[in-house]
DNA sequence: GTCTATAGGTGGATAGAC
DNA sequence: GTCTATCCACCTATAGAC
């Protein structure tokens, strides 16, 4: 049979998709013991209690995002490019049907618990920070133009896409994200 | 003891707060029923299924918000003001430790019922039209500039203050918002 | 690691008395 | 309109066999 990690992953991985679309109060164990073919009792093995299972999810989920981030800054693009890849990662998570893990759970921000809600911020900052990077580089080289700090700029985006690709999953209209992202683009574009 | 329209609106006004904290799904008749002073099976006199329990809920809650753009528009302020008033709406909701009871349910919306589904996406349509009338009586008058149509940026607005209201609650941070909201105003101020 | 069985709780909802 | 009593489905979680 698979082993501890590969079924660890898999249950992260189904666990992951059940809280981008339903929310982490939207689904429970079943709903991930079904489609495994195992029962709840074992998933319990793996994770305990489903606080744990939901820690480690925004750990792994921060972690690939990260990823995601350096390798936009291994590609060697300019900072507008940069800023649109980074919405390009929004978009594509939409296509696939799900909103942002840390977006889902901003919602629920008030019924989790404790650890989870660290766990969340941490990711906000952390893609605050590469995006403050992002517009002082741009900043200096021209590439891009704005007013005020940095950090208001990259809290104003971040809320924004959240704000867009939510709205856009309701109406099933990836386009109305798209548009959303094009024009918080051009605001800062020099 | 209080008559039906009174107790009606008055698990209204609690789910309602319950909703705009903890989500739909995120609250139970229970929860209710204890700060009322009347049991489950009281509520189900009022509100038999909780689905239409949330339906009553969206459409009260659009009827008082359409009520406010009217107060605003019969203020004579002009195009840039009434934005203004807008975001302070979000941001008084805010202030009460609320999010917005649309946005809320938006990050739901695929545990919704369909009927509460169609009325919160009315909600924003409804929204979305005042604001273009909104935007396009500021173009006119000079008083707002911004590109391509109305309609791309009051959905752009919409969205984005409803990401930014949800992120600023996540922190605990009211001014997160009115950091936003005051960026985005002036990104179309003329 | 996975199972069966089950505990202990809470969910929404109903029947019928008052 | 509100109550008591109850149903049944589902929830997270645990014990203990294999």
């Amino acid at each position: 049979m698979a082993d501890n990690a590969d079924t660890s992953q898999r249950i992260l991985d189904i666990a992951e998709r059940l809280v981008q679309t339903r929310g982490f109060n939207g689904f429970s164990y079943a709903d991930i013991a079904g489609p495994l073919r195992i029962t709840k009792a074992s998933l319990h093995y793996h994770f305990p209690a489903k606080a744990q299972l939901g820690k480690r999810l925004i750990e792994r989920y921060e972690r690939n995002f990260l990823a995601a981030l350096a390798a936009i800054d291994r590609t060697g693009a300019n900072a507008r490019q940069k800023l649109r890849r980074y919405a390009a990662i929004y978009a594509e998570v939409l296509r696939d049907d799900r909103m942002c893990l840390c977006g889902m759970l901003a919602a629920e921000f008030s019924t989790l618990p404790k650890a989870m809600r660290e766990n969340m911020k941490h990711f906000f900052d952390e893609n605050e920070r590469w995006l403050v990077g992002v517009l002082e580089e741009g900043r200096r080289s021209k590439q891009l133009k704005f007013t005020g700090a940095a950090r208001e700029v990259a809290r104003a985006l971040v809320g924004s896409l959240e704000g867009a690709m939510m709205l856009a999953r309701s109406y099933g209209e990836t386009a109305r994200f798209q548009v959303v992202a094009d024009r918080l683009l051009a605001e800062v574009s020099a």
